[in-house]
DNA sequence: TAAATAGTGTCTCTTAGACAATATTAT
DNA sequence: ATAATATTGTCTAAGAGACACTATTTA
């Protein structure tokens, strides 16, 4: 009753916890799924490895603080995210109060390769769950989520698309589902559900001492939201 | 740069936004899914209909702000619920900044009948999409978000069980399947996708003009996590 | 022509979908 | 017996999984 009377009252002169995205920014690098994380430059969790986040500004829009957090950290604009989890735990940041709502980010690695981020801080991709460090918060457990998350939606939508370039060969989209869902599959099987998705190009990859391979795009408008441009 | 400096430096002096949870409270009634709102008494969106919600307490966790507001609505503290999506539009509350958590529970309609609510406010189920009065803030599109989850996970989880009570029959069960698929099944081939999923218990239904049904209990543990026990 | 990878044809087996038949209660 | 609904058996068709075969490039 009391809250009731509080929230129509007047809610804005009651102390807020802050509000921060958080950034699962993941890529598909050396067979690996990898995920970018930055060094703590002090305390809490000092020297610990924590992802990428930044709070959420008054006049902005959760997505506008993804940009920008995205921005920052890879200098691109029209990567593809979605939203995962709001985790509001009372102890979860040991300073203050903060509410964080997760965004998976998904890229392709080679849109990586000058890493025009403009950080300052030390930042490193690591390979998930194989090579990762000590992590601050709860940012372990948002990984596993975003993980389990991933790996769940590749066979009932078209996520594993957004780890490829716009023109890429089955083989390699093959291979990208391979590592997400942790196992081999048929080559036959494989082609049969994904080309339906797709569109053949007249190109073919080149310079490889082996039969060349057919580029594709994909089709789009099926069952996967698009890049959420900026 | 700027918001990095921010973010390690002291976040806690800048304006925060207020975070709300907002609950999407829906029951199984009379053959069709049901949603609790409540009349607004005040502006904004004076008269119209808004779904239930709490602003959360720097000291309490989104779940205990959940617990909260399903406790007033219903006087019960042991509904099932999750987690939907977080909506953080700048302009979704005219009055000020709100970044809302929206969460699902679901309810046999048999634990609400004595509706023990302590609410002040003129409430009422409004059936899902058929009988939906003009609602408040952007409610109307969290709730559309809530049903195609719902629906979408049918098939895959066991989230159904949640409306029927802890000893139900395979009929009853199956027009819950019915109501939130939208269409009807096929008696043989459900049973043999549910029976691996419950129990048989000793009990029949009695006193209907007709052969009984037998009563079942959910096996539990397999794919849907528990009750939000309070 | 050998090596290496790309791409195709086809068989099997599981399972979802459809329908028919039988069972058990009250009137 | 009849009405009404519960419960079971079985056929079919579609699709996933497995494997063998053919194709095309460079060295």
């Amino acid at each position: 009753m009391e809250e009731r009377f509080l929230r129509s009252y007047d809610p804005a002169q009651y102390e807020r916890p802050s509000v921060a995205v958080d950034l699962l920014l993941l890529t598909i690098e050396d067979g690996q799924l990898k995920v970018l994380l930055e060094r703590r430059a002090e305390p809490p969790y000092e020297g610990c490895w924590a992802l990428p986040g930044v709070f959420v500004g008054l006049q902005e829009s959760l997505e506008t603080a993804v940009a920008r957090c995205l921005s920052e950290e890879t200098g691109l604009s029209d990567i593809f995210f979605e939203q995962l989890y709001t985790w509001g735990d009372v102890g979860r940041d040991p300073r203050l109060r903060v509410i964080s709502v997760s965004y998976m980010a998904l890229v392709p690695a080679v849109r990586l390769h000058p890493v025009a981020g403009r950080r300052v801080q030390e930042v490193g991709w690591f390979a998930v769950p194989e090579a990762l460090p000590a992590m601050a918060f709860d940012h372990a457990r948002m990984l596993r989520c975003a993980v389990e998350r991933l790996r769940g939606k590749v066979d009932y939508t078209d996520i594993a698309f957004h780890f490829v370039p716009p023109r890429f060969t089955l083989p390699e989209l093959q291979r990208v589902y391979e590592i997400l869902l942790g196992h081999e599959l048929y080559k036959a099987n494989f082609r049969k559900k994904i080309l339906p998705r797709v569109r053949a190009t007249e190109k073919l990859t080149q310079g490889e001492s082996h039969r060349p391979s057919r580029l594709y795009e994909y089709r789009g408008g099926s069952c996967e939201e698009e890049k959420n441009d900026v």
